[in-house]
DNA sequence: ACTTGTCCTGTCATGCCGTCAGCTTACCGA
DNA sequence: TCGGTAAGCTGACGGCATGACAGGACAAGT
């Protein structure tokens, strides 16, 4: 398990390959927020980055395993969204701050990486185990921390225990990743961000915890 | 706005050609439940159908343009949603089953037609307006009718008066759209689907009445 | 059989894909 | 300073999808 970064024949990349390598990333970044995915072409993605195709495939073996790589970027990225739940209250007044800044903190960094997260979501729901793993590994930083915030309830008899803790989890967990991605979409159909974002809490506060939150 | 279907050039078309029309849009429906969209190619769909690439170009501009016109005959299909919510209650055990009823028929629907839901969601989230507008269509479906319960229940006092209508069913909508997306996935990770939408169920009937259901 | 209009396909220019051999560049030890 | 070696890059090529066109096949009416 060591860091080396290999060139698809396997050779060792230096600091110029490396150099190289990340421009590659980032104007294919770019260009996944400026043009649909099934329009990325590789020769697009060189030409940006002022290469040639052939260099591209030095190092991914198509667009596919680059946006792969992206991804696992993001996914590093988004395991620090535990932060918004892990050991957080879910009682009185604190309890709210709680849904609201998990809300926030979701929502931010789904604007911050929309391009790539879009592209992720599609291929984990078209199957592909690997795009699958990766969302899992985003999502899964949440949502574990909010089952087990769930569990803790139910063990001290705060909400019913008929309630699948993973499934409730799951399912927020889910909405804020579907609204997040479609936030264009509700500002232009006429809710704002102020209105959307309280509801977003309550909701979540209301599945966690089964009661209204004390403002 | 006749029903007179043309092919690209202009001539309206007759019953073989609208044959094979459809059955191009068949096999492409096909193929996108079988392989990712980003791969689905004019030669494939067309070889599917028993015919030339040249063929397929005569009815449609491009692979999009076939997209989008199935995506039409679902979004007609999912204008029947309504029917899920208008005029139910919300209220006891009868809205307790109005949720659940809701969320049954929600996700069948998906998952009858999810490979074209997905491509649907996809070229929203990036922009596309014509796959926006189409989205709108089938969602509005729902969540106007649940808009319009929340505002019910808002002038009756039996719902805060600070939640907005139109964010709180969207939320809901969006929720339900995003985990029909990922069914698959739920289960392969271990969340059952008879866990599942009970808890769909109770998140909706929490979200539209704030209360928690009488089962 | 002939005509007319619909329907399909062979073919072609274009452009992207993915690969390879071979050239250039950087690093290093003598 | 000077090769030697490995990293880094690219031109060029066969292969395939695209999208356009003209012309052939077919059905229906006369």
């Amino acid at each position: 398990m060591t860091g080396q970064v290999r060139t698809v024949d396997g050779r060792v990349a230096g600091r110029r390959g490396q150099a190289t390598r990340q421009k590659l990333l980032d104007c294919l970044s770019e260009m996944l927020s400026s043009s649909p995915y099934r329009d990325v072409k590789v020769i697009d993605v060189a030409r940006k980055a002022g290469t040639s195709p052939a260099t591209f495939y030095q190092y991914f073996p198509d667009v596919e395993g680059a946006v792969l790589e992206i991804a696992e970027e993001v996914a590093k990225e988004g395991a620090g969204l535990t932060e918004l739940v892990a050991g957080r209250p879910w009682v009185g007044k604190a309890g709210w701050q709680t849904a609201e800044e998990l809300v926030e903190g979701f929502l931010d960094f789904w604007r911050r990486n929309d391009a790539i997260l879009r592209v992720i979501d599609l291929g984990a729901a078209e199957g592909d185990k690997r795009f699958y793993k990766i969302r899992m590994k985003i999502l899964n930083s949440v949502t574990n921390s909010l089952t087990d915030s769930v569990k803790e309830l139910q063990a001290k008899g705060r909400v019913d225990k008929d309630i699948s803790p993973a499934a409730m989890a799951g399912s927020l967990v889910a909405m804020l990743a579907a609204v997040a991605s479609h936030q264009k979409g509700f500002t232009t159909w006429g809710v704002k961000q102020a209105e959307l974002r309280p509801n977003l809490a309550l909701l979540v506060h209301l599945g966690i915890t089964g009661k209204k939150p004390t403002k």
